[in-house]
RNA sequence: GCCGAAGUGGCGGAACGGUAGACGCAGGGGACUCAAAAUCCCCCGAGGCAGCCCCUCGUGAGAGUUCGAUUCUCUCCUUCGGCACCA
């Protein structure tokens, strides 16, 4: 929100328009008519604006866009290459960039211009038997014109919110327009109607319906009686009922009733029909993205202005650098409808920088993605005055370790990407992704609680002033509100947000327990990637064990110096303590190193503990052990204790700067055993254990395993098949 | 609806194809104490058995691969995240 921050924000987007790299279009927004204000799609409930409760309509206004799409095949290039990324989220942007290769095929309207469409299923042609368009297509507006109930159709399109996942949960309706196109590949005539499942925002805002081959399609089909022609089935000859259920495989199939391309699978129609297309300058092949260009507009009025001036003879002139920034005021007025400096006309006046006209600001701000797309690099020089970035943001970037939330998968993760390339290409950094290591974090997740009041809206409750009632399973069976004691409606468990107002706040631990007590509970609750339903039950437990071993160690320093360690000198148990804590240190090192499952490196130290004081060794040499299990303990659960560790680090190591210490190294040496325990199975199934000596050979532990009592009592009679020796593990007879 | 995850005791979770339930919470029993708190010790998936070091069942449901599956494959169910203006 800072100045000094998004006025390099406002300078590159100029540079962007001047590459032609943002751009001005008509897009569909939310309009809410009371407020005179855009909706977020979270604000439309059941089509209502939350606040006003007034219908919301879409609206086509003109905004401002970044030519991700220019992108989008080096986008989908390097998520190949993003190896320290997980591959959930690299599966996602895959997707979500939707590269798919078709045919953009036109059908000729009898006295009109040819209906554009485009499909990835140019082999099932000859079974388009309708053609659906967008309310928004001029097909579509044209035939509203002359018919009175189209244009109610039409309107009632318009109803729907914008969200994609709420068109596809609607109910698909249609109508007809009258009109009727040629199929191009058998010459005949086919119905076009008008379908609210259409998007004018995607491909050509028009699509031929293979009722057949397609389930969308064939339910559409089925709902208003159209016709369901089968062009393509499974390659042995089965008989299938495309009149029942739509068939849609790619594999293992012949098209059939396709004239000259009948007898073909999928790849040869695909390549013979699209070919005949293009002879005929009918069609082309084209490679297709759902991935759109990103809209950046917003008509709020908190938010980075976006600047440009219009002015009616130079049209939109961007503001010149030694304008900028163009800063967002704070002293004004609000009055819950519009924008204040839309509202506000002394603002919004000034000259054009081109002709020194008479010209308006842009009232418009960006979408906060865009600050957010871009504040890593900033942070490597946020001193820098007189430049977007230097030469810093090269030495530090790309991050090496960037962590967010699941939920950040694809928006961010991907504008991100985008803008850092924005950023090489203007020379500002030389690399080409932003992010080397990605950790996703689950969400911490929690129910929520509401009321609602007299016209229906839903007021959040936060959980902090909820007493929940539970049933001896622990599940909540009934909530009041603690400050009137009545009932309240327990919602779903949700991501903690603002708006559900279902946050926690750890302070009040942290009040009671301390900020490590906190810190430790946190992070042995669940491994960091996986999402967490936040109860707080399990404190005391962390509490309890940072004073075990707050006292353990207090204990250890009071008895005096420790010996120095001499390992020839070690008894069995000495060694045995000192072996655990040397699998201990390579346990954890792994943990945080490569699993990142800070839960189980707890879990290993609190393991470590329990045996280091089960010990209860006065010996010099069990002092001498105890002392280097104390300092690895201290050094490894620093990062997440940082204050205790300290304390601990002065009482053992009086003067040691503990932040100048190495992670403890791995004596392999010490964890040599001398005896493993294998356990042994019958058919998969355990029947026993045996101890053998580490160098034992296949034949010996065989002779072992077998002599054990209960495991002789499940191969006695039986004939064995297999003898399984896993190493280190276990045996396993196959009887 | 589409894309990505997850589902294991009363609860959070562990098991990286090889002993299911590590570690912790809650609960039960005991020690210490005049008592309480704190602390320490023991028990703690379900069932069988007088009892066990024994047996059976058990990781959302169903099938499959494997000597062996919580783990891999397929189908289904439920929950969570995302679906372009929540950010």
């Amino acid at each position: 929100c800072r100045p000094d921050y998004y006025r390099w924000e406002q300078w590159f987007f100029t540079r962007l328009m001047d590459k032609g790299l943002a751009y001005k279009k008509m897009a569909v927004v939310n309009w809410d008519p009371v407020e005179q204000t855009v909706l977020a799609n979270e604000q439309v409930i059941e089509g209502r604006g939350w606040r006003s409760g007034a219908l919301v309509e879409r609206r086509e206004i003109p905004q401002w866009f970044l030519k991700i799409t220019d992108y989008a095949e080096e986008l989908l290039a390097w998520v190949d290459r993003l190896d320290g990324w997980p591959d959930s989220v690299r599966t996602m942007q895959r997707n979500w960039i939707g590269r798919s290769e078709g045919v953009e095929i036109d059908f000729e309207i009898p006295g009109g211009e040819p209906l554009r469409v485009y499909t990835t299923r140019p082999d099932t042609l000859f079974g388009a038997t309708y053609m659906a368009v967008a309310a928004e297509h001029p097909l579509a507006k044209h035939a509203a014109q002359a018919d009175p109930a189209i244009a109610r159709f039409v309107e009632e399109c318009k109803r729907t919110n914008t969200a994609e996942a709420e068109l596809e949960r609607m109910e698909k309706l249609g109508m007809p327009l009258g009109i009727e196109a040629i199929n191009p590949g058998n010459g005949e005539r086919v119905p076009v109607w008008v379908a609210n499942f259409v998007l004018m925002g995607y491909g050509t805002g028009a699509i031929m319906s293979v009722p057949a081959h397609d389930e969308r399609d064939h339910a559409f089909a089925l709902k208003y009686g159209l016709e369901i022609r089968q062009v393509i089935g499974p390659d042995d000859g089965t008989q299938i009922d495309v009149q029942a259920a739509s068939w849609t495989s790619k594999d293992a199939m012949l098209t059939v009733n396709s004239g000259r391309f009948s007898g073909l699978d999928h790849r040869a129609a695909f390549d013979a029909i699209a070919t005949h297309l293009e002879q005929q300058g009918k069609g082309e092949r084209r490679v297709n993205y759902r991935l759109r260009d990103w809209g950046v507009s917003r008509q709020r009025y908190w938010g980075c202005p976006i600047p440009v001036i219009y002015c009616e003879k130079c049209d939109a002139v961007p503001v010149p650098e030694d304008q900028l920034p163009v800063v967002l005021p704070e002293e004004v007025a609000f009055t819950g409808v519009q924008s204040p400096i839309k509202a506000d006309p002394s603002w919004r006046k000034t000259t054009c920088p081109n002709c020194g006209g008479a010209a308006e600001r842009e009232t418009d701000t960006f979408d906060t993605f865009m600050e957010s797309s871009w504040y890593f690099a900033r942070f490597a020089c946020a001193d820098n005055p007189g430049e977007m970035l230097d030469a810093r943001a090269n030495y530090w970037l790309p991050v090496d370790q960037y962590i967010g939330g699941i939920e950040h998968a694809i928006l961010h993760l991907l504008y991100a990407r985008f803008f850092h390339k924005l950023m090489r290409d203007e020379g500002m950094v030389n690399s080409d992704e932003p992010f080397t290591n990605l950790l996703t974090q689950g969400m911490v997740v929690k129910e929520t609680y509401f009321r609602e009041d007299a016209s229906g809206k839903k007021q959040w409750i936060s959980p902090a002033d909820v007493d929940l009632e539970l049933d001896a399973k622990g599940q909540p069976v009934r909530a009041v509100l603690r400050s009137d004691g009545q009932p309240v409606v327990i919602g779903g468990v949700e991501k903690m947000s603002k708006s559900k107002n279902n946050g926690v706040d750890p302070q009040s631990l942290v009040d009671s327990y301390g900020a490590d007590t906190m810190r430790l509970f946190a992070m042995f609750a669940a491994p960091p990637e996986q999402s967490l339903e936040w109860r707080d039950d399990g404190v005391e437990g962390a509490h309890r064990f940072l004073k075990r071993l707050w006292r353990a160690v207090q204990q250890h320093v009071a008895d005096g110096p420790a010996s120095k360690l001499e390992i020839g000198a070690l008894n069995d148990a000495q060694k045995a303590l000192r072996c655990k804590l040397h699998d201990t240190i390579a346990k954890i090192s792994d943990d945080y190193g490569r699993r990142r499952t800070f839960n189980t490196a707890i879990a290993a130290v609190m393991e470590l503990m329990n045996e280091a004081t089960r010990a209860d060794d006065a010996s010099p040499q069990g002092r001498a052990v105890q002392q280097e299990i104390w300092e690895a303990v201290t050094l490894m659960l620093q990062p997440i204790t940082p204050h205790i560790c300290h304390a601990l680090w002065q009482a053992l190591r009086s003067g040691d700067d503990l932040l100048a210490q190495r992670w403890p190294a791995v004596d392999e040496a010490a964890r040599v055993k001398d005896q493993i325990k294998l356990v042994v199975q019958v058919n998969g199934k355990l029947r026993g254990s045996i101890t053998v000596a580490a160098a034992a050979t296949q034949d010996d532990i065989l002779a072992a395993a077998a002599a054990d009592a209960n495991v002789a009592r499940f191969l006695d009679g039986m004939t064995v098949r297999k003898r399984i020796v896993v190493p280190g593990k276990l045996v396993n007879f196959v009887v």
